[in-house]
DNA sequence: CACGGATATATCAGATATGATATAAAAGAT
DNA sequence: ATCTTTTATATCATATCTGATATATCCGTG
């Protein structure tokens, strides 16, 4: 991993560490974040399209300042939030599961 | 729902709750529910083909406890252990997210 | 530029998920 | 039937995630 995209998952709050820690950082341990990282995505583009944060807060009963955290792909964001918000924006179970389908 | 399927529910520990609260299940709520338990069984199919509770526990770096509770769909179990587990047996994300796709 | 709406960042107390442990129950083998 | 392995249930302290709030920054429009 070059060091630009090292640097922008530690901005997000990804504990990717030193180079010594990065190393051992499991495939799983890749995956599942860039799993993260790809729902983020596409909830961003799927949202934009339709509401505001605040309104799509508003129907997941958070606020608008987690759904930014949401979509930027910050580290204390948990996937199960990441997949209420994306049904929340009226994702279906097959779309979701085609986003995760193509990571990797 | 009939109510055998909603007594098995309510004793993994969903909060489906009386029949009021329960018509107060959203579709999305009901959805990621049925993404949980869609997650719960293709992990135990998965697993039992290869190893035991306590070996994927270690891989898991987890408990063997809670491997079972993740298997018998346990309210308490979030989607990201699921999927966690779910690598852990060597699932890829393609595999994932068909179970996924395969919900509702 | 100034204003307003949208989004981002920081902080926090309370809620939920976590792995660990103890132990019970089930399933298999001999 | 007994012994061994595997899986299920219960409890717990700690870690992580949560929504809320305050506030800062961005961005388009007048």
């Amino acid at each position: 991993m070059d060091k630009a995209k090292r640097k922008k998952l530690e901005d997000k709050g990804w504990k990717v560490g030193t180079v010594s820690e990065f190393l051992d950082l499991t495939p799983e341990e890749t995956t599942l974040i860039e799993i993260k990282l790809a729902l983020s995505r596409n909830l961003k583009e799927r949202r934009q399209k339709s509401m505001t944060q605040t309104e799509l807060a508003d129907k997941l009963h958070s606020s608008q300042p987690r759904v930014a955290n949401a979509e930027n792909g910050d580290a204390s964001v948990s996937i199960e939030l990441l997949i209420r918000a994306m049904l929340a924006t009226g994702a279906t179970p097959q779309e979701i599961g085609q986003v995760i389908a193509q990571v990797g």
